[in-house]
DNA sequence: ATGCAGTCTCCAGTTACAGGAGGGTCAAGC
DNA sequence: GCTTGACCCTCCTGTAACTGGAGACTGCAT
């Protein structure tokens, strides 16, 4: 069967197998040595269809290579990896489709008004986890649940304060998420004491869903930078209600990066 | 501020700079005649971090052009678009995990069992909307909805058979969706009646969430071809249970290609 | 004068193809 | 055997938003 034919069969493009053909990853059963061509076999749509499949769950040519080839162990290792992968894109989407959806709400591109002022020294109690800048959003609320997690194993009510402490990611995009509370007890599991020295910050509050904190990052840094100051230590989100019993158009918290 | 500076305090890299200026998106301040150095002032930082924050609201750069310069309408039409489009993508990822996630848990690529048999003549009552390829899945759901509003404006209970047949695409990815019923009344509102006529079908049993379904669709096209048939006619679908009383893992639904 | 960090331009590479140019091939009808 | 039109080939370029590197120049501090 011609290129043309098994094309239209399997819903793939004729540009599309030739570059499959080039990748080693769909080689025709044969190749007329005279003029080129390239002739498919019937049975070979099972594979084709199978690499369609694939592609539109986003996995890579290579990717697919190895699926196809592989031994059982490789198979899970990729499945895992694209998912993954995956679930990251997710996140970062509905993250960006809540911040567009606000701007449309919004008449500015930096709606939020940046403040500035000095953080009192503080003592706070912190559940640390390591993370990546793609999952902060989720893993700042599973640390958060790990904190009180502790405090009530070691028999103390959900605190009044809470607060995440975002470490600046390395190149690799991992860093530190710390969940803090202002009650002091060596005695909680897991946590340790942290101290925080008083500085100067820029902070703005926000309304609204965390996945839309994007927003109030940028416009604090953009403020930072019109005033000539810099980032100087973690950024922090102070919140200010319960998103257990509030609803998330009424949450509130404080974005708060110390300058230097 | 040379470009190094400014790049660090904006978190933008030197050469998407140098982009943003080849795009004239964000041009220095001043560029040395002699030395074609690269000068910015300080409050260039607010326009950098908006755009960074639409970047990494995955803006395209011609559309942060638009939103820069723009006027409010513009910008009420961008921001719709990319909404639009994020929404979309949000869609298709959430599919792509879940089928993803299957793959995990079966031992095999295509792990449907296709069948061959022929399907009867049908009289059926359609209600049709047209929808897009990437939002076929969300856009069945709610012709079906509809179908069943309609039915009860009717006075007609919900019915025990319901279908859903899609129709090709066009280059657009436009097609219509046809919520079916086999309750056969030309009294019912937006509605019309269809006669399908008996015909071979390849088809298969899917068990578990409808997001999953692409993978169906693709074991149905692979058996088509090994067996040397072609598709004639929409694809449908049968819902053998209804979602609203059922665990998603538990639900059926058959996956039904025409063949000529 | 020296050194070095910063900057410049230009080119190549990334991904999975699509589009097109220019030219050879196949099958059918005459 | 010839023409015609559909099909196929290879090779080149383009996509989006940059990153990385080569080779050369500049700015600033010794």
């Amino acid at each position: 069967m011609p290129i043309g034919r098994f094309a239209a069969s399997c819903r793939l493009s004729i540009k599309a197998l030739r570059h499959y053909d080039e990748q080693k990853l769909l080689i025709p059963a044969y190749i007329d040595p005279n003029t080129g061509y390239r002739y498919y076999r019937r049975d070979q749509a099972h594979t084709a269809v199978a690499i369609s499949m694939l592609r539109s769950l986003d996995f890579s040519i290579p990717m697919i290579k190895q699926l196809l080839r592989a031994e059982t162990s490789t198979v899970d290792s990729v499945l895992d990896q694209q998912a993954e992968q995956l679930s990251r894109e997710l996140a970062h989407k509905k993250q960006a489709l809540a911040s567009v959806r606000r701007l449309q709400r919004e008449q500015s591109l930096l709606p939020h008004n940046v403040k500035f002022r000095t953080e009192p020294a503080r003592r706070v109690l912190a559940r640390t986890i390591e993370t990546h800048v793609e999952d902060m959003l989720e893993d700042s609320t599973v640390a958060t649940m790990a904190l009180i997690d502790s405090l009530s194993t070691a028999g103390i009510e959900a605190p009044d304060f809470v607060m995440c402490i975002n470490e600046m990611p390395d190149q690799d995009g991992v860093l530190n998420v710390h969940a803090c509370t202002n009650v002091v007890n060596d005695e909680v599991p897991e946590t340790r004491l942290l101290v925080l020295d008083a500085t100067p910050v820029a902070w703005c509050l926000h309304q609204g869903a965390y996945e839309e904190l994007g927003l109030a990052y940028h416009a604090v840094f953009a403020a930072i930078q019109v005033h000539g100051h810099e980032q100087d230590g973690p950024m922090r989100e102070v919140y200010l209600n319960d998103p257990a019993d509030t609803p998330v158009e009424q949450l509130l918290t404080e974005v708060i990066v110390p300058i230097g």
